[in-house]
DNA sequence: GACACGATTAACT
DNA sequence: GTTAATCGTGTCG
């Protein structure tokens, strides 16, 4: 089932926690479908957090994205040559990082758009599946997702790219722990639990084995 | 206009 | 474990 308008009504957080387990679904040019489950997922809160592009505030045309209605794509470069994939909550300014996703479906496709931008074609046979959209700019490769088509796009309103609830409704447990990336934001906002991600799961791209022996000292 | 710097990744040692 | 790659963007002058 297509998500739709009123399924992305939900504060950052809200939204970070349920899209775990939803399904990414890119439709290519060429119509070939990609399938992801969402297995890790990052929030920017907005003015309050330092870490996020809207710290203080700050609007303009690279995050204009991040204020537009919930379920609006926030594609952004990073380092000159990446880019990042994010979900507008209904919080102005606060949008949910999708972290990682497990492959489900056209998963030859998502291998050849990885190793078309790998230099060593010898190391890019090696490919594992968990190895494909394990971080939040290997995915945007394997998807395809770039800022010159889908930045600002509306996923309920679009047959690019959208999101679907699973078939299956498999439970999972939650691990709650810090961001990556984003140290020289300081320790306060470093260190606040906002990255979530499906305990368990082999695409995560890094756990946190701390949180998660926290976890289950308390849940398990 | 100049300039420092990434919400990262792949290729090294 | 360490580091080069690579350029759009925010900030300041």
């Amino acid at each position: 089932m297509k998500l739709t308008k009123s399924d992305f009504n939900l504060s950052c957080i809200e939204m970070g926690h349920f899209l775990l387990g939803k399904v990414l679904v890119r439709r290519l040019e060429n119509n070939v479908i990609i399938k992801g489950k969402i297995v890790e997922t990052e929030c920017y809160l907005g003015g309050i957090d330092k870490a996020s592009h809207s710290f203080g505030g700050r609007r303009t045309a690279r995050n204009e994205a991040m204020f537009m209605p919930a379920g609006t794509a926030y594609v952004y470069m990073t380092y000159g040559m990446y880019y990042c994939f994010n979900i507008s909550s209904k919080e102005l300014g606060a949008a949910v990082l999708i972290r990682s996703l497990e492959p489900i479906q056209g998963i030859e496709k998502i291998e050849e758009l990885r190793k078309m931008k790998m230099k060593n074609k010898i190391s890019a046979k090696k490919f594992k599946t968990t190895e494909l959209c394990n971080g939040p700019s290997k995915l945007c490769i394997g998807l395809d997702i770039r800022k010159d088509n889908l930045n600002r796009v509306d996923l309920c309103e679009n047959d690019m790219l959208w999101l679907e609830s699973p078939i299956d409704e498999t439970d999972f447990t939650l691990v709650t722990c810090a961001r990556i990336g984003i140290a020289s934001c300081g320790e306060e906002w470093a260190n606040k639990p906002l990255r979530f991600y499906i305990y368990q799961n082999l695409n995560v791209s890094k756990r946190d084995k701390k949180a998660e022996k926290y976890m289950e000292s308390i849940t398990l």
